[in-house]
DNA sequence: CACCAGGCAAGTA
DNA sequence: TACTTGCATGGT
């Protein structure tokens, strides 16, 4: 099984070649984005980003004093926008109470409490939390999203029940741990997922994973 | 027109 | 516990 994930990893890098995710300048935008992107096409996401930074509110300071529903109007693209309004704010509010208003101090906690901090918001799940572990705090912890585990269900190298955690340690448990391999792998199976991999269309022709 | 996108929480039984 | 539903814009 390890040397089959290996081999997905490869053939994916190969295909696709690095993604280098995730796509912000900084860690406060990679944590608005993770939040953004939730059931959500990135280019939406980008909109609402680009609408945050052009009015120049995308720092946790200035954002994080807006009112919430003018929030939800930069934000309005992204779709959902009143719901992940609250979740920024709830998330915000955490930053603020806890954290001294730091990001950093924030990051300064060790990944598994970090983890369950962040999963502790309202409107912050696995994924994520994972994400921000991940792309924002450079942490080795295997983002699962809905791509992962419709490629593996179709690959039949886990059963259709697996859940959230069962996913992540069946990745987990087979690769050294290293934030750099997770960033890529997470990308090009999302970047896979995209092209090759969609909900209604059964078969993958063309996917560099075909035959596995 | 229908369907989907880098989820999550609340409601129901 | 195990389903179901609401949230919403924008692209194909």
């Amino acid at each position: 099984m390890q040397e089959k994930i290996h081999d997905m990893y490869h053939r994916l890098y190969d295909f696709f070649g690095p993604q280098k995710w995730w796509p912000g300048d900084t860690p406060f935008e990679v944590i608005v984005g993770a939040v953004l992107t939730q059931n959500t096409n990135w280019r939406n996401v980008e909109k609402a980003i680009e609408n945050l930074k052009r009015a120049g509110v995308l720092s946790f300071t200035r954002m994080s004093s807006l009112p919430v529903s003018l929030v939800a109007e930069y934000i309005r693209p992204a779709g959902y926008y009143n719901i992940k309004a609250g979740r920024l704010q709830n998330l915000f509010t955490l930053i603020k109470e806890r954290y001294e208003g730091s990001v950093d101090k924030l990051f300064s906690e060790e990944t598994g409490a970090l983890r369950q901090v962040l999963l502790s918001v309202r409107g912050i799940g696995p994924e994520t939390a994972d994400s921000i572990l991940l792309y924002a705090a450079s942490r080795p912890v295997f983002v699962v999203d809905t791509y992962t585990y419709r490629i593996l269900v179709r690959h039949d190298l886990i059963p259709e029940e697996y859940e959230y955690e069962e996913i992540q340690e069946f990745f987990m448990e087979y690769l050294e741990s290293d934030s750099e391999m997770f960033n890529e792998f997470h990308a090009l199976i999302v970047c896979a997922g995209k092209q090759f991999c969609k909900k209604a269309v059964p078969c993958c022709q063309g996917c560099p994973l075909e035959g596995m």
